[in-house]
DNA sequence: AACGGATAAGCTGCATACAGGTTTTGAGTC
DNA sequence: GACTCAAAACCTGTATGCAGCTTATCCGTT
């Protein structure tokens, strides 16, 4: 777990898959901020390995439009278009309510625990915000709800758009604490409630409710008054990148 | 457009995204055969490039689970277990209703006539039948239908679904000739149906329609009947991949 | 003839050198 | 001082050599 150390030291051998999720990690936890650039070279130095399986796993996430690479300049984390979040979260929306119906794995009193536990750490946060906290219980949350997918094509999915979201949905943790707070222990009481019938259908609306209000959150605060100076550096990158896509 | 020419003496310059794509192609119209092996230093003499970007290219694709990659061994290309036939055509079925509704893109004078075409072509299909053309002609709809999507995410989901299943699908044609052509003539028909109206919720649905009926025919003829030595040799594979992905 | 083990062949994984492209810098000129 | 253009610095893209792993082969033994 080499997010925040850099352990030069260490001896461990990084695989091309473990780079690649680390990579992802440090995006869709803001660690490496849209128009951030990320430099082969650093990296290599910094896993203990060289430029080649660098490249290559930066080569595996390119696929998601998360970051671009351009021959002589660089690779860059780009934010996505006020297009392609609209784009990711209609599609999350629609995503959350096949979770409970693609065959999802059997709810087991384990869950019940997971998420108790994550709300007991979402009320101690709702009295001191934290960023980061906030996001890492985010991301535990949706581990689990990962977890639940029995549908392997709708688990791959569901982690894109996850992925996806991620970064733009952070941001918002920096200026709306409050509101973050609150809404992630309403969903996490939701979730409760459910859990208690065992509806794994109702876990996948609840899901789609939530979503529905977050991407609400940022349509509000991120996607209308455009105050924050990286969605501003961000808009020009991802400008570039549409007309590529496009 | 190499996919039958290799091109030895062509002096064109492939770019890791053509070289990828071509890869891609080839799975999906079953030039290369699930069990095949893919060498990188093969591939890399018949692009007349190194087998970095061959490397890179099929790093890729890795994602869609199409082909494996073990040190030593080689990369082979892998058919998708039942149960992950059955997850990308659930999949599928839910993507198709969503063609027409996450903001498709207006319907033109120009798709009446690609689908007249494309009818035109299968009728003579019926009457002479031919694997590759039914697998081109095929492919030609699906990158029509393709065009329609407006949202950016599901237009990537509904090509990764696409890839999945084209492989396993397409094995059928060999077979089952007679049928396939019909039911390509039907729904051609559906959609020019529909597009008289100029529906484009309708087209989702179509798809969705016949999407399972192609999805029963696989469900006969090749899962219950596993009669094909090429599925044979293809499961022992994909039970490697399946432990892995578990 | 059957079996076991060393060896050779063949493949991918990684490191490194170099080529090609882009940006920045700085000297020279108007 | 502002502007131009060349060169240097820095990045990614590609080729290549070697190390490591896996499998097939073949010889020696039982």
């Amino acid at each position: 777990m080499p997010p925040s150390q850099k352990t030069p030291a260490a001896e461990i051998k990084y695989t091309v898959e473990d780079i690649q999720s680390e990579i992802l990690h440090r995006i869709c936890f803001l660690d490496y901020a849209p128009g951030e650039q990320l430099k082969e070279a650093e990296l290599a130095a910094e896993f203990g390995v060289s430029r080649t399986p660098i490249r290559d796993a930066i080569g595996r996430i390119s696929h998601l439009g998360l970051v671009e690479t351009r021959n002589g300049v660089g690779t860059v984390v780009v934010a996505l278009s006020t297009a392609q979040i609209r784009h990711v979260y209609d599609m999350r929306l629609e995503l959350a309510t096949l979770i409970g119906t693609l065959s999802p794995r059997p709810i087991t009193q384990a869950d019940r625990e997971a998420v108790q536990t994550l709300l007991c750490e979402a009320k101690v946060l709702q009295g001191a915000f934290d960023p980061r906290s906030y996001i890492e219980i985010n991301h535990r949350l949706h581990e689990w709800i990962t977890s639940l997918i029995g549908n392997d094509t709708l688990r791959s999915f569901w982690w894109q758009t996850y992925c996806q979201a991620a970064s733009t949905w952070y941001r918002l943790s920096n200026e709306r604490s409050c509101d973050m707070a609150k809404a992630l222990v309403a969903e996490l009481n939701d979730l409760n409630t459910a859990l208690d019938v065992g509806d794994a259908t109702a876990i996948g609306y609840i899901q789609r409710t939530h979503i529905g209000y977050g991407y609400q959150r940022i349509k509000t605060h991120l996607l209308a008054t455009e105050t924050d100076e990286g969605a501003a550096s961000a808009r020009v990158v991802s400008g570039l990148r549409n007309q590529k896509t496009a």
